[in-house]
RNA sequence: GCGGGUGUGGUGAAAUUGGUAGACACGCCAGACUUAGGAUCUGGUGCCUCACGGUGUGUAGGUUCGAGUCCUAUCACCCGCACCA
């Protein structure tokens, strides 16, 4: 018999999917264990050799886990909002639930090939209404909390209310916008509920504001922070711009401290963990007011060196700064305005190019110092950020360069307060090394003791305080974009009201077209059923609204990261129409034991995943702090792009050896057209390549009769040409080697390029293997008892198998796997004793191949139910005992012996050793203390 | 600039955590069989040397009986953040 990879594993995953044989069950006497993927999206492009690197490993536990006892939940679905499917249903017409369907539809036809284990009743998309009403509803959550400092949590606004309705807000400790002041309870009885509103919407964690954004235009839509790289837009890389919209920002800064705290407690990587702190950027100093002189106004700034402050020169605000219209004075105005139009026409991507460049001018006001009285001059400078801190800073030339390079570049003075520090050529800031001089209170203190003291005496003045500072800002929760969750808001009065729990979910209106209208608006403006009937609780056409029982419904959609902040306990309890989850549910599941996803979620999904899980803990949601114990980056598989070699004029292509001087461009040319082995192009597949038709009749300079093309490793994509799919791996070898192959092409966190050349490698171990049950006449298992070098040759796998199972890499156990099928082979082993729990050890790693060889060892049933074999050491110590070697008392080394020797020999050998040698240097022992089995003891 | 990480054969990589470096696989070389193939099997393969032998984990030092592994310095590359006050 030989082996047919395609039908045994189309008969396996039929089996599968028809016995429901990897369902998890929400109450089991077993111990939980939940492994999970980062869901895709569902791109066109369909999945690539690079996607399944993740689900293979979690597959691979999962299946172990469930071997070992556990019972495993591991699902899969789809993150099915977003940009993609909504461009082109603009350039197509096509609508992007039924783009978005089709592409689930052949990704979960690619899955299916590779053999997943994963539980397909729990599947969950975040564009199905009765997914997303769940996403509207926690939204409705956010809005009606705030965040009590007192506690540390969100709680009802409701309490919120009832604290203003009897005290105002003079006493509470709650996070709030920065404009809010203070009012009694009297001044909030007596305003409107208008006003009450926003007053509330200034507390609530979702909000509406006014915020400046980040627009990119050719999008049509805001981004977040983590949606922009390098000043350009992640998708499509377009220009960004900053704007004032009004838009619903969720308050994440009030979980700052804790989402930072958060991370000591959890198993990810310290670069992740890294990225996320640096993301969260806090800093301690002091916020220190400055009055201005001839002013009402004061500047406030954050420094974290409050210490330098008697080393203060200047002043420089962030030219967006709103104070800077107020204190210039006439003879600067034409100076400052000029200023500001120039910097505002730079783009951020220009602003970040040149940071070398110093620019700014001189406001014409004057702040006073706080201690001194001094007058300091107020300057704006692009260097100072209107979005970090105050926007505003107090500069000190000596002890900061940017200051140092701004008051050289303007003749500015700078004061040197640092003892015995040159800074004649540059500033000195490293705060550790210096005694402060020059500073009154504080001449002879270090940073720490001054830092200290100057607090002190700012708060005893009223000019200043203690103040730890976050980089994190809110995040804007608005896009203007079709294809995303409505919001169930409806506005009274231009007042937001959340639609009950009852009527939702608020499902995406029918549109004409996807694009923004015509007067600007998003595209959900172009919907004529968009209006909601307060009387009958539903969805009217806008012709009705009379701002009476009929009023207006959001225009905006929910950004990309709305659904995928939570979908993790929609697993847990995927079929329930009530709640996202049951509350048994979530407490037998708890949260996610192994998270297995790109690095390129930092600082997007992760944070917000996490800020999403602790407020809905808070709020008695959710049952851990933090939604994911263990999380692996998988590294990223690279496409091995190929070339070819064009002339300036295209007539001819030079293959790669022969380039030399010639003037040349390389063309990437697509995988199908070469030998990926040998490099050898295929001349005439690639002019008939449709891609390649300009080259129909150009000629090829070829190198000893061939055409060679170039390779280079770049990242996997569908332009580059260099797309490996699954599919043909899985036809050509099967689905098995493609899933051994993967975890054997290295350690799983790495990056690393495709290369199908090893794969055969793998494929004929799986060939072998099957020798060992089956010959060209079918099954050739005995019953014999084993050898002992055939125990050992499975024991030895069994052992490895399982630490590299739970230390995560997988590749080394391919190899271990080699090594003892060729040992087996060797040896003749066809013995049951042997090949059966050899059957289950594969199984996670090659499962369709193991449930054959456990059906034809006459088992019913599924082998993934099987528990693990045990690895029992006497297998492996049969004949050689490993003894610890120890000078006086101190253990050096191990050594290893035959076990049947007497304590005479032992000695003997243990003396002769070259090791004990050179360890006892000359120094006789007195005596060797052999204690049968264990320790042999030199004594000095 | 700051932070995280990686350097081992022609290639992907192992190394029980301080104890025979290069397991396993690709590739290559030689051989066997043959229905002539991109099949299967056997043996060899770090480098230098005909050999004896020498040498070898980016580089230079150090600790140790013993270092790919620990320490110091240095170089190269990759990733993340970046005028963050």
């Amino acid at each position: 018999m030989k082996y047919f990879h395609n039908e045994i594993e189309a008969k396996w995953q039929q089996y599968w999917a028809k016995n429901q044989t990897f369902a998890a069950q929400n109450n089991s006497d077993k111990p939980k264990y939940y492994v999970l993927d980062m869901f895709p999206y569902p791109s066109g492009a369909g999945l690539h050799v690079g996607h399944p690197l993740g689900y293979i490993a979690s597959d691979i536990v999962a299946r172990y886990k469930r071997h070992q006892g556990f019972n495993v939940l591991h699902p899969q679905g789809y993150d099915s909002f977003g940009l993609p499917a909504e461009q082109y249903a603009i350039q197509t017409g096509q609508h992007p639930e039924k783009t978005t369907k089709e592409n689930i539809a052949r990704y979960r036809e690619q899955l299916d090939k590779i053999g997943f284990s994963f539980d397909w009743s729990r599947e969950v998309r975040t564009s199905n209404p009765d997914y997303y009403k769940h996403t509207q509803w926690i939204f409705i959550q956010l809005f009606n909390s705030y965040y009590c400092k007192d506690t540390d949590q969100a709680r009802p606004v409701e309490e919120l209310i009832e604290v203003f309705q009897q005290e105002g807000n003079t006493r509470i400790h709650a996070v709030c916008d920065e404009d809010v002041l203070t009012f009694t309870a009297e001044e909030w009885n007596s305003w409107s509920p208008e006003a009450q509103q926003l007053m509330l919407l200034k507390y609530r964690l979702t909000y509406l504001a006014e915020t400046e954004v980040n627009w990119c235009p050719a999008l049509g839509t805001v981004l977040a922070n983590d949606e922009i790289v390098n000043g350009v837009s992640e998708r499509g890389g377009h220009p960004v711009i900053r704007k004032k919209m009004t838009q619903w920002s969720m308050r994440i800064s009030a979980y700052a401290e804790r989402l930072l705290q958060g991370l000591e407690t959890i198993d990810w990587t310290e670069s992740l963990k890294e990225s996320q702190r640096n993301w969260i950027g806090k800093s301690v100093g002091a916020a220190v007011t400055f009055n201005l002189k001839n002013h009402d106004e004061v500047i406030e700034v954050f420094t974290t060196r409050p210490d330098t402050i008697f080393g203060v020169t200047f002043m420089t605000l962030a030219p967006e700064h709103e104070l800077v219209a107020k204190i210039t004075t006439p003879e600067q105005k034409s100076a400052v305005e000029s200023y500001i139009e120039a910097t505002a026409k730079r783009s951020e991507r220009e602003r970040m190019a040149d940071v070398k460049t110093i620019s700014g001018v001189f406001t014409g006001a004057y702040a006073e110092h706080p201690f001194t009285k001094e007058p300091i001059p107020v300057w704006i400078g692009d260097y100072v950020l209107a979005g970090y801190g105050t926007g505003a800073v107090m500069a000190v030339p000596c002890g900061d360069e940017r200051d140092y390079a701004f008051a050289k570049h303007f003749g500015l003075p700078i004061v040197n307060i640092l003892e015995g520090v040159d800074i004649s050529e540059a500033a000195h800031d490293d705060k550790n090394t210096t005694i402060l001089a020059n500073s009154d209170f504080l001449n002879g203190l270090n940073y720490k003791e001054a830092t200290k003291k100057i607090i002190e005496e700012l708060e005893k003045i009223g000019a200043g305080k203690a103040k730890v500072n976050y980089r994190l800002r809110d995040a804007v929760f608005s896009r203007q974009r079709y294809w995303g969750e409505p919001f169930p808001v409806y506005y009274v009065n231009g007042l937001p009201q959340m639609i009950a729990k009852e009527h939702l979910p608020i499902m995406l209106p029918e549109v004409e077209k996807y694009l923004p209208t015509e007067d600007g608006q998003p595209p959900l403006g172009n919907a004529s059923v968009w209006a909601w009937d307060t009387k009958t609780n539903q969805v009217v056409s806008n012709d009705l609204i009379d701002n009476v029982n009929i009023f207006p419904l959001e225009l905006n959609t929910m950004p990309g990261w709305a659904g995928s902040s939570w979908y993790w306990m929609r697993y847990m309890d995927a079929q329930n129409n009530g709640d996202f989850a049951s509350e048994d549910a979530l407490k037998y599941w708890e949260n996610v034991d192994l998270y297995i996803g790109g690095s390129e979620h930092a600082t997007g999904h992760l944070l917000y995943s996490r800020f999403w899980n602790k407020f809905l803990k808070d709020r008695g949601f959710a049952p851990t702090e933090e939604p994911f114990k263990k999380l692996i980056n998988q590294g990223m598989i690279l496409g091995n792009s190929a070339f070819v070699y064009r002339t300036e004029d295209s007539k001819k292509l030079i293959s790669k050896g022969l380039i030399k001087d010639n003037n040349v461009h390389p063309i990437h040319a697509d995988l199908s057209v070469i030998n990926d082995i040998t490099n050898e192009l295929d001349i005439e597949k690639f002019k008939t390549h449709p891609l390649y038709s300009d080259y129909a009749n150009a000629e090829f300079v070829l190198e000893d009769g061939k055409y060679i093309v170039g390779r280079e490793v770049e990242k996997m994509s569908k332009s580059k040409y260099n797309v490996v799919n699954p599919d043909d791996i899985c036809e050509q070898y099967g689905a098995d080697t493609l899933r051994l192959y993967e975890m054997f092409l290295g350690p799983l966190e790495q990056a690393k390029p495709w290369n199908t050349a090893g794969i055969t490698g793998v494929s004929g171990f799986l060939k072998k293997l099957w020798r060992l049950y089956f010959d060209d006449n079918g099954l050739i298992i005995t019953d014999e008892e084993p050898t002992k070098d055939m125990y050992k040759s499975l024991h030895k796998t069994i052992k490895k198998v399982t630490e590299d199972i739970e230390n995560f890499s997988f590749n080394t156990s391919v190899s271990q796997f080699m090594i003892c099928v060729n040992e087996l082979a060797q040896q003749k082993c066809h013995h049951r004793a042997i090949l059966e729990p050899l059957a289950v050890i594969i199984s996670p790693y090659a499962p369709h191949i193991a449930e054959e060889l456990w059906s034809a060892l006459g088992h019913e049933g599924s082998v993934s139910t099987v528990a693990f074999p045990k690895f029992e050491e006497k297998y492996l110590v049969e004949s050689e005992k490993e003894y610890p070697v120890s000078f006086n008392g101190k253990m050096r080394f191990t050594i290893k012996l035959p076990l049947d020797l007497t304590a005479a020999q032992i000695e003997e050998i243990v003396m002769a050793d070259e090791r004990t040698q050179n360890q006892l240097q000359g120094r006789a022992p007195n005596k060797v203390i052999i204690v049968p089995g264990k320790i042999i003891n030199l004594v000095g």
